[in-house]
DNA sequence: CCCGGCCGAAAGATTACCTCA
DNA sequence: CTTGAGGTAATCTTTCGGCCG
């Protein structure tokens, strides 16, 4: 598997792929992991605009972070809501359909007519009914039952089973929390589509929905995850190269622990005039990472671990202590002033 | 200009389901 | 067949920034 760092992209242009965009499933063979050190705040300017301009289409999604597919996909689909019954959110640990009281396989009692408004008001954002209360929004020609689906999959069977699995859930609208699992193709294209933007705007979740077929509540959701999952890998990926930075650190001080020793011993035995020589040392500028050459007085002050000397104010202790590879290596000297001196 | 309330979006944390060894 | 681990979809909570009165 290969892994694709890539350090900060903030020029990156924010589009949106062409609504017709296949699948590049060529291009998604590596698909890897693509991740950006850039500062790319959750509000780009463009995006903030789109977030305006579509605060009106947002906003009939009813409560926050529910989906009303009837924002969407018009006037064909009927919201139907079922009476509300106290569903326990989750007590046992494996949750069966018994568990909960209720059995997924069953269908739910007929909607009440015209319930729509009531049952939405009443519905409480923490309802875990809610959301499949409204998955209406793949009645009819849903992909995620298409035999393709599972296309390169060990096991049309398996495969077979799953999408018939889903096809109930379409029908009784599984009470349960039901997971659905992705297709492949589902997850690649939106795996494509993270590569070029890790946030969206309402207005791409919704084109992706339609897209894939899918509800915008789970397009919003998969974003969401994997966000999670590329900061987690993130965070795995820093912890190894701190890990590598502190060996390399200790393996320098070992090193210089020893040289000190032996200039120490050359001193007691002859040349008197080779201490007055300063020590050097390399000590690295907190803020902006780079690396200056300075001399000591004695160098045992800087390179012994239990040293007194309380750490300069110019140069705090920093759990970061040496610099991340950088696009553009360079070093602190007189030339080349630190950056906020410069001022 | 400052303040507080409201709202939406995103992150973070957690739960629950599913698959597989 | 059972079980535990791992992956991940889904949910809930917290945080943050913008807007408005």
């Amino acid at each position: 598997m290969e892994l694709g760092l890539s350090l900060g992209d903030p020029s990156r242009p924010f589009g949106f792929l062409p609504k017709n965009r296949e699948v590049n499933n060529n291009n998604s063979q590596g698909l890897g992991f693509c991740m950006s050190l850039g500062i790319n705040g959750s509000g780009t300017g463009r995006q903030q605009l789109e977030r305006e301009k579509s605060t009106t289409d947002e906003s009939q999604e009813g409560s926050r972070n529910r989906d009303d597919p009837t924002a969407y996909i018009g006037s064909t689909l009927q919201l139907d809501l079922l009476p509300l019954s106290p569903l326990p959110r989750h007590t046992s640990s494996h949750g069966s359909s018994e568990v909960r009281g209720f059995d997924v396989n069953r269908l739910p009692p007929p909607p009440p007519p015209a319930a729509e408004d009531g049952a939405a008001a009443a519905s409480s954002p923490n309802s875990g009914a809610s959301s499949f209360q409204m998955d209406l929004w793949s009645v009819g020609g849903s992909k995620r039952g298409s035999p393709e689906a599972g296309g390169g999959g060990n096991d049309g069977g398996v495969e077979a089973e799953r999408e018939s699995s889903r096809a109930s859930d379409d029908d009784d609208n599984g009470i349960a929390r039901k997971k659905l699992r992705l297709s492949k193709e589902q997850s690649a294209y939106l795996e494509e589509s993270f590569k070029e933007h890790n946030t969206l705007n309402p207005k791409q979740k919704l084109a992706l929905a339609k897209q894939l077929n899918l509800r915008p509540r789970q397009v919003e959701v998969w974003f969401q995850n994997r966000r999670a999952r590329t900061k987690l890998k993130q965070t795995e990926v820093d912890c190894e190269y701190l890990k590598r930075c502190c060996e390399t650190l200790t393996e320098e001080n070992r090193r210089l622990h020893k040289e000190l020793q032996e200039l120490r011993a050359l001193k007691n035995t002859s040349n008197p005039f080779y201490m007055q020589l300063p020590a050097t040392t390399l000590t690295m500028c907190p803020s902006c990472e780079r690396v200056a050459a300075t001399t000591t007085a004695t160098a045992s002050s800087m390179v012994t671990p239990n040293s007194t000397n309380p750490p300069s104010k110019a140069t705090p202790a920093s759990p970061f202590p040496l610099a991340r590879p950088r696009l553009y290596p360079f070093s602190h000297t007189q030339s080349q002033p630190h950056p906020s001196a410069a001022s």
